[in-house]
DNA sequence: TGATGTGAAATGATTCACAGCA
DNA sequence: TGCTGTGAATCATTTCACATCA
């Protein structure tokens, strides 16, 4: 058992649970590294590697129980109970991401949805939540116990959306606005810039794709 | 000049285009370091460092010359001109990101929108497009250019999906569908798997925050 | 003077190769 | 036997520190 996983690392982890909880639904009682990896898109030394950095899961000369291995995974990644996340900015991307259904199998529920737009607020929001105001978020933290915030506000309020979230006492925030936030050194925060990600890619395509 | 740039480089470029974009909306002449990395949230030795994979570009004593940088990692990342996009699969997510008006800014412009389901085809799907067969894929392609596909449709349809376009001559791929999709070695896949970014989220909660 | 650009050093991640164990 | 777990080796990235130059 360590009590260091280095970032890499962690950022495979939901992969590898994803693999292995496919292989449950396909009754697959044991995986080994070679299979993991291939599934991952990654290579055995690495899949044994990581797992080895969580403690020692496997079975030499057979492999991973499968079970066993999705119970580890789901609680180191804290996973054991449903995270309350909320939606903040229900604009097209705030109401697509609570549209969809794929969070709840994967231990995240949506609880809540919060917008500034007098025009939104107070209108059903699909899964039965209604947009509520801004000015309510740090009740509602309280009254859900939300833990994660999903921002899908434009640019240019994200910062000043986001100091009213951090007060509020949310330690986790996933950023679909492209802009740096600055937070707190025990606040975590994970970008997702779609013209980034294209970008790279575009990128890829200039240079002759190797 | 380097004729190799390295894969964590070329990750922040786009972050770094914005952050210059940004002075130059603001009429800032030149930037250096410090102040790139400060907007970009690293530090200025890797600003320099990283810059200087794709050439000197920079003043000593000086810094950087803001529209020249701009022009300079445009040309690298491949945007001089706009590259065309096509969303597959259009649910929620397809929609929301056909939706949100910030590509073209950042140079892309989503060009066509395919589905396989008989009642989304021939819907109009804003922006003046009508979502079109799957079957018609690659006559678009050679139509309108198509460079890149925006994955949405669910995973268990993905790989088949992708061969289709893979086959159509795409070489990048967007994929938001929490499956790893195998492809020749020449396409180039960015993963975008919301769960999993908050299944990163909730480890980093679990650790205590550090 | 005050910044860049860059070798060299330090750190971090991946891969190798094999001891150790079911 | 056939796998995991893991030190050691390799490779990649980041950071340092300073020569260099506008």
């Amino acid at each position: 058992m360590s009590n260091h996983v280095p970032n890499t690392t962690v950022q495979r982890l939901p992969v590898y649970l994803r693999c292995l909880v496919q292989e449950q639904s396909l009754r697959v009682p044991v995986a080994n590294s070679v299979r993991i990896a291939e599934m991952a898109g990654t290579n055995a030394a690495q899949v044994r590697k990581d797992l080895s950095y969580l403690g020692e899961y496997g079975i030499r000369g057979i492999g991973y129980d499968v079970d066993g291995l999705v119970r580890h995974l789901t609680r180191w990644l804290g996973l054991e109970h449903v995270r309350k996340a909320a939606i903040v900015g229900y604009g097209r991307l705030g109401s697509a991401l609570l549209g969809y259904g794929g969070f709840q199998d994967r231990g995240f529920s949506l609880a809540a949805v919060f917008d500034t737009d007098p025009e939104k607020i107070g209108t059903a929001a699909g899964s039965g939540l209604v947009v509520e105001p801004l000015a309510d978020f740090a009740a509602a933290v309280e009254r859900d116990a939300l833990e994660i915030v999903v921002l899908t506000v434009p640019a240019s309020v994200a910062q000043a959306v986001t100091d009213t979230v951090v007060a509020a006492g949310i330690k986790a925030i996933l950023n679909f606005a492209p802009t740096k936030l600055l937070v707190p050194a025990d606040v975590a925060v994970r970008q997702a810039d779609v013209a980034a990600e294209l970008q790279i890619l575009s990128f890829h395509l200039s240079s002759g794709g190797e």
